[in-house]
DNA sequence: GTAGGGTTAG
């Protein structure tokens, strides 16, 4: 075979995915000798496996190299790069400048470039750009493509709306990536409007709308442009806008939302997609429907890290720890390597009920074993497991001793232990403590109250309410949101301008009664303000959660479970009488606070009285 | 006559 023929078919390999036959025609380039000729094979090779995702292979051949170019470079940086090593490329860089004393490209910085915007590496990318620009390839158009989307993922749309008005000839590319930094900071009318003149439309730009608008957090515009999409009668090919909706869907813990969006992948037969099924994992169990997530979740036929830590989290999170344990027991059994987020879920499980060791032990094996460094959430999720089982010291000393400044999550979870475990002193220096760093977190505030107002600390308390007024988080009330399928209705604490008050009011007092007859005692040292008992218990009675939880069992149907989303934590004395609730009504009732779910059941709730 | 590497939506 002669030599543009051998490397033709390598390239078909890389093209069409085929490691197998490429390896294939690595032998024979090796048998022929023909590997001593100039780094044309090596480098036609090491492109072939990284993009067909044998990023080893890649690896072994570019370190065998007797002689590197930049070819080889460009090629080793896009395998690091689609398996999503970003931080590898970046790495290799320095050894590409000190030990081969290369200097970039314009292959090399569109490779760089894309790494920095998949890690959001701003300076560096700057850096890079400035390089860029004074380099011999500042003409180049792909490198200022890929300075857009860095830009646009960076959260800077004016600078990529700068650098894409100097491309010359403009591609697809360069126009989807630019919308997508407008969507993604909320710039609609910019968006659209770069949509409105984009020549060279496809659906690649719609996602590219819609995915911005989830990712920046503005998914109600996400679905009000894919139903305009629908209407329009564009295909839908491939599942990328789907599972973004899927996302959006999850993050608003709309459940209607996320099953509409399954049948259509159903009906769509893009149920296969890894990430369509990792999302709807997701959506499930933030939407509270576990049993949903876990169908899925069962039902794939190829899983990935993800997916496992997907269903993992989700355990977690509604107060499954036995579940999450055996299913990273299954995991590695099935040879997946966990990763960082796999671990913040377990250790999370652990806490949440008590598995003290077992968290420590993982906690380890983390870095032990999987040589994983642990960031601040892990630390966090740390000093959470001690506190929560009334390790109170030892969960001190992880704060002062952690490579972390402790963060005001950190120091709120030792509050929040504190405030379970009736350690009044230690919950007042704590809070004292975060009184001098100054919180940012209204649910630290809110803790912060109440440790202080349990220790009839009015001063403190007026301190920390004049704190949150001065943060304007007055602005931001407690609410709760009850999901009735068709419906949402919201309620705020203290709502007296509902139209059926009266029926919620009602049925409010008849429940109360029969809590207190079966020993119910309202805790009032939760409630902010210095004043009289009765007045006291009055404030707790119109809470938004109690609100919702009344209004969901008189409009929905008897014997469904009733799901409320709470912006905020939800109050001790709430989540007691949700217990008796349950109980008295004989339904199950799921609220999903801003930390984490509460399934609540025949009296008892699945965090079991620890969140 | 024929040869290698880069950018967009999950």
């Amino acid at each position: 075979m002669h030599h543009f023929r051998i490397l033709y078919r390598i390239k078909q390999c890389s093209k069409f995915q085929l490691p197998v036959q490429g390896k294939n025609l690595h032998a024979h380039v090796i048998k022929s000798g023909l590997d001593l000729q100039a780094p044309i094979y090596p480098n036609t090779l090491l492109d072939m496996y990284g993009k067909c995702g044998h990023l080893k292979d890649a690896v072994q051949l570019f370190d065998e190299m007797p002689e590197r170019d930049l070819a080889s470079w460009a090629s080793i940086f896009t395998a690091y790069n689609q398996a999503e090593l970003h931080k590898c490329t970046l790495s290799l860089f320095s050894s590409m400048l000190s030990r081969d004393g290369l200097q970039p490209d314009h292959f090399i910085f569109a490779s760089l470039i894309n790494a920095c915007a998949s890690l959001a590496a701003f300076r560096l990318g700057l850096q890079l750009h400035a390089q860029f620009v004074v380099s011999l390839f500042s003409d180049d158009d792909v490198v200022k493509s890929s300075l857009v989307d860095f830009y646009a993922k960076c959260g800077f749309p004016d600078r990529a709306r700068r650098v894409f008005d100097s491309i010359v000839s403009k591609n697809v590319v360069s126009w989807t990536s630019l919308i997508y930094g407008y969507a993604r900071m909320g710039r609609k009318d910019e968006a659209f409007e770069l949509l409105r003149v984009m020549p060279c439309k496809s659906l690649y730009s719609w996602t590219a709308l819609i995915s911005g608008f989830v990712q920046g957090g503005h998914c109600v515009d996400s679905f009000r442009l894919f139903s305009e999409l629908r209407r329009g009668g564009v295909d839908i090919e491939g599942p990328f806008v789907l599972s973004s909706l899927i996302v959006g869907s999850a993050s608003l813990a709309m459940l209607e939302m996320g099953k509409q969006v399954h049948r259509l992948v159903m009906g769509l037969g893009y149920e296969c997609s890894l990430y369509v099924s990792n999302a709807l994992i997701d959506m499930y169990a933030k939407c509270s429907d576990v049993l949903s997530a876990e169908k899925i979740f069962r039902n794939m036929t190829k899983r990935d890290v993800v997916s496992w830590t997907s269903i993992i989290v989700g355990m977690a999170q509604h107060g499954r720890a036995d579940e999450a344990l055996s299913l990273y027991n299954e995991m590695t059994l099935a040879g997946l390597k966990p990763n960082e987020v796999t671990f913040t879920g377990l250790i999370y499980a652990c806490s949440h009920v008590g598995l003290v060791n077992k968290g420590r032990q993982l906690f380890k094996s983390m870095v032990v074993d999987y040589g994983l460094t642990p960031s601040l959430q892990h630390y966090t999720c740390l000093v959470d497991l001690y506190s929560r089982s009334g390790h109170l010291e030892e969960a001190e000393k992880v704060l002062y001793s952690m490579p972390f400044k402790p963060d005001e999550a950190a120091w709120a979870a030792l509050l929040s232990a504190c405030i379970q475990a009736g350690k009044n002193k230690t919950g007042v220096r704590i809070a004292d403590h975060l009184l001098q760093i100054g919180p940012e977190d209204p649910s630290t505030c809110i803790l912060m109250s109440n440790i202080f107002a349990r220790a009839t600390m009015w001063e403190s308390v007026s301190t920390v309410r004049k704190m949150m007024a001065a943060m304007e988080l007055k602005k931001k009330p407690g609410y709760s949101c009850v999901d009735l399928g068709k419906e949402n209705q919201v309620f705020y604490a203290g709502e007296t301008m509902h139209p059926m008050k009266d029926e919620i009011f009602g049925l409010l007092k008849e429940l109360d009664a029969e809590m207190r007859k079966r020993g119910y005692v309202p805790d009032t040292s939760l409630v902010l303000h210095d004043m009289e008992l009765q007045e006291k218990e009055r404030q707790l009675f119109w809470h938004s959660e109690r609100l919702a939880v009344a209004y969901g069992l008189l409009k929905s149907a008897p014997g469904t479970s009733i799901r409320i989303l709470k912006n905020l934590r939800i109050c001790g004395d709430c989540h007691t009488v949700i217990k008796f609730i349950c109980s008295i009504v004989g339904r199950e009732i799921v609220v999903r606070d801003a930390n984490r779910f509460h399934h609540f059941k025949d009296g008892v709730c699945s965090c079991r009285d620890f969140w």
